[in-house]
DNA sequence: CTTGACTCTGGAGTTGCTACAGGGTTTCCA
DNA sequence: TGGAAACCCTGTAGCAACTCCAGAGTCAAG
């Protein structure tokens, strides 16, 4: 089938299996005289592999190293547990960050419930001189992503480091 | 102040203070005889608002509208109270999202409790024949961010979309 | 006068795509 | 047979919010 076709079937763009492909997820597919891709089972059920751990917001490394193992069955799959624990990890670290953060942000929304003059708005005081900590080692620390990004659906991810000595 | 200074004082990194700057969220700072950037207390305060923020997952879109908002304090504050409960939405969903992730993750987790053959493996062979479904509107729609991101410390954001028709 | 700490600019890299532009191929229908 | 629509190709740039680097200049101390 062409790439069409795949893309259909496992609900992914066209563009993204491109983009596996040269990620080195997907092998190279062969191609027709008019250099279209054609794919075969195989492939689809490669892609739909990676689509499902992509649904359960693994990285493509984590899933890189989940294809390493479907392709070696005799190896212990110890690692796969290790390394899905650690992502469950992952993932409870970002929900306990994002409640504390909510309840921050339910307290700052305390501050002004009614419409006044910016001047006097408790919120924009309270951000101004803060009882919410600075800086500090503040939101992360822990291998997470954030709250919200631009593109109307199926957002997904983003990332930021920082520095400090 | 020179900018080590004010990035010390405020925690952030002297490259974020030069993109603040780049983007308009700080003001261009005046320079000395040697072209060093120097600070003062009112930019001191400008950074640690963005900074908090910041730390309240806010996007530098949002801290820019709010910024507007401090810098003419006779407007009604009305529009920042929606922005702050819009924010709130995003966050709660995605601690809504988050929770049933780590539902499905840990189903998941069930599948293999020891250590055996690759190619025995009940993580593998789920996500190869997944009762998780394979693509689906899954995991967002709703304007937020994912899990784990690549650097160590402070990690904040990511991003994905995802287009069907 | 040198060393080292600090600063400058500009550009590339991060993640996982998405969205072109500018072209070629296939297929269908009149 | 011819022409348009629908599909495919490559390559490049953009997103968010930074981070990191190279190559250079500045400044204070010894």
């Amino acid at each position: 089938m062409k790439i069409g076709q795949l893309a259909q079937q496992t609900g992914t763009p066209v563009d993204t299996i491109r983009y596996y492909e040269r990620e080195g997820l997907l092998p190279r597919a062969a191609r027709t005289e008019g250099n279209y891709r054609i794919y075969d089972a195989v492939h689809l059920e490669r892609l739909a592999f990676i689509r499902r751990c992509r649904s359960l917001d693994m990285t493509l490394d984590e899933i890189r190293v989940l294809l390493c193992f479907r392709d070696r069955p005799l190896e212990s799959c110890e690692d796969v547990n290790t390394l899905l624990d650690a992502h469950i990890d992952h993932v409870a670290d970002r929900i306990r960050e994002l409640l504390q953060l909510e309840k921050q942000l339910l307290t700052l929304r305390e501050c002004c419930r009614d419409g006044r003059q910016a001047a006097d708005c408790g919120i924009l005081n309270e951000l101004s001189h803060g009882a919410t900590e600075v800086a500090g080692p503040s939101v992360s620390e822990s291998h997470l992503a954030a709250t919200h990004a631009g593109g109307r659906r199926h957002v997904i991810q983003r990332k930021q480091k920082h520095g400090e000595d």
